[in-house]
RNA sequence: GGCGCCUUGGCGGAGUGGCUACGCAGCGGCCUGCAAAGCCGUUUACACCGGUUCGACUCCGGUAGGCGCCUCCA
């Protein structure tokens, strides 16, 4: 088990966690109001491969990413697409479940919605109120931000530069700097909650201080994290209110990813440069798109186009082609390392196993060191190249268990698609034949012939094989 | 205006007080019947100006430019 170190929003500092306890890591995810886009796709991949990592190295984990189904724009969105908020809200959630299945990093543990956390969102905002932290207000309930001594402490700003604009119907605040725990239910709203204070719903910041505490118990817990733009005020006003009610930090280590940016700005709904998830798996596939997302450290802003997917289609082209020529990525590494040994003559093979598996290690390191995913996969890259121009032992079972880390273990896994259809094979034997009688304009028709089949030919000293064609 | 961050070779993008990041693209070469895959080489990268230092791209100060948040936002 390695220390594993992340940076900390709050301190700025670098922070280990504790491997002995249990790692509950939460990160918001999307408000559920369209489809998602590639931005949103950032922290999804992020924190799931941590939890990944995290798991691998030994360390308890429990990731929690919420959906928001309740909110302002979700109304707005309906009401404009004419149809009920809960079910564009189930609709849009359903896609995000969709989109981000099809990136092949399997489900976070547990994935709550507002909607289904009502409870426990009543209560604590009945625990503020007893303990004065909040108050009613014409069937809202608003928290005090001045109850609250460390106001400010995440984002780094004193409170009287700041202003909730969110809730503009200021009369009903005490104190502008309040933001809304609960909202009464206003006219064109079709969905409403019971509630102590009468009909309503949640406030936007609310739902993920309950939804944390309820998927990852006892307050505080390992890391929550989410994009940079959440720092202020959504993390903020969760800390308030957290920290308010349990008299407890929320979270140890307060973890943001950077934003993804085209031509230097962020991407956003609200900017309209926005480029859906499921159309850039549509069009790079997954494999690229992960690729991608982790191409960057996570916390700086990452350059998006169709320049740096098309790069990322190479890239992991050239990891797919470098384990098909291997035979070993189906193994262990121990004991592909020990098939190496003694391959040619004793004494070269330990020397040998330990550049795979000091790699291995390396990536490992780089992951563990604020989980840096652009220095990982330069390690994997420079086995990848040394290995292709010598015998490494066990680099393709390195390399397979590298990417699988990073959620890239299906390039490992191309074997097990189907193979050519016996037309291809057969086309390729007539290809050897004219090859073998020197008759090079047949045997290059019939290679054409192969491309349009969607297969590329490799020849090598083993004999000629068949790769299914990039971009087919 | 406030707070924070950034400025690396054609592009993306790491990192370090002194040693090739890595990937993509280009060019030249090797291999190949020709390709593909792969390998090698390659255009002396660190915004600018000072300072500290034996030595700074890396530390400090300033200048210029850019970005994020301060309003919904991953």
């Amino acid at each position: 088990m390695r220390e594993v170190r992340i940076r900390d929003t709050m301190s700025g500092e670098l922070r280990s966690l504790d491997p002995g306890r249990e790692v509950g890591i939460y990160a918001c995810g999307p408000t559920v109001y369209s489809r998602v886009h590639i931005g949103n796709a950032r922290p999804f991949v992020i924190f799931s491969l941590l939890a990944r990592f995290l798991k691998s190295e030994g360390y308890e984990t429990r990731l929690a990413i919420n959906v928001t189904d309740i909110n302002d724009k979700i109304y707005a969105a309906a009401a404009e697409a004419g149809v009920g908020s809960a079910t564009l809200a189930a609709e849009m959630t359903a896609a995000y479940f969709e989109d981000t299945g099809r990136l092949g990093l399997g489900r976070p543990d547990a994935e709550p919605l507002a909607s289904e956390t009502i409870d426990a969102i009543v209560e604590l905002i009945a625990t503020l109120v007893e303990d004065g932290h909040a108050y009613e207000s014409g069937g809202d309930v608003y928290f005090s931000v001045r109850s609250f001594d460390g106001y400010g402490k995440l984002s780094h700003r004193p409170t009287e530069e700041m202003e909730q604009g969110e809730d503009d119907s200021g009369s009903l605040k005490r104190d502008r700097l309040d933001f809304a725990l609960w909202k009464g239910r206003k006219e064109g709203e079709d969905s409403s909650w019971d509630s102590p204070w009468g009909p309503g719903r949640p406030g936007w910041h609310i739902e993920c201080s309950a939804m944390a505490e309820a998927e990852l118990g006892e307050l505080p817990f390992a890391i929550h994290g989410g994009g940079s733009d959440l720092v202020f005020p959504h993390h903020e006003n969760e800390i308030a209110q957290s920290e308010a009610a349990r008299g407890r930090p929320l979270a140890k280590i307060w973890m943001h990813n950077g934003m993804i940016e085209t031509d230097a700005a962020k991407m956003s709904k609200s900017e309209g440069n926005i480029f859906q998830l499921s159309e850039a798996l549509d069009r790079f596939g997954p494999e690229a798109v992960v690729s991608y997302l982790i191409s960057g450290h996570y916390r700086q802003p990452l350059a998006f186009g169709a320049e740096q997917l098309n790069e990322a289609v190479a890239r992991v082209d050239r990891l797919r082609n470098f384990l098909r020529s291997r035979d070993d990525t189906g193994q262990d590494l121990e004991r592909a390392d020990r098939s190496g040994t003694g391959a040619d003559g004793a004494g070269t093979g330990l020397a040998a196993t330990s550049v795979a598996a000091g790699a291995l290690s390396e990536f490992r390191d780089a992951l563990a060191d604020d989980f840096n995913t652009p220095r990982a996969m330069s390690i994997a890259f420079d086995l990848v190249r040394r290995a292709n121009q010598e015998e490494v032992p066990g680099a393709g079972a390195a390399l397979a268990e590298m990417l699988e880390l990073v959620g890239l273990g299906s390039l490992a896994a191309a074997g097990d698609d189907d193979g050519p259809p016996a037309e291809a094979l057969e086309l390729l034997g007539q290809r050897e034949a004219a090859r073998a009688e020197r008759d090079f304009a047949r045997a290059d028709r019939i290679r054409d012939r192969l491309d349009e089949l969607g297969w590329e030919v490799r020849d090598s000293a083993d004999g000629a094989s068949l790769v299914p064609r990039p971009g087919r």
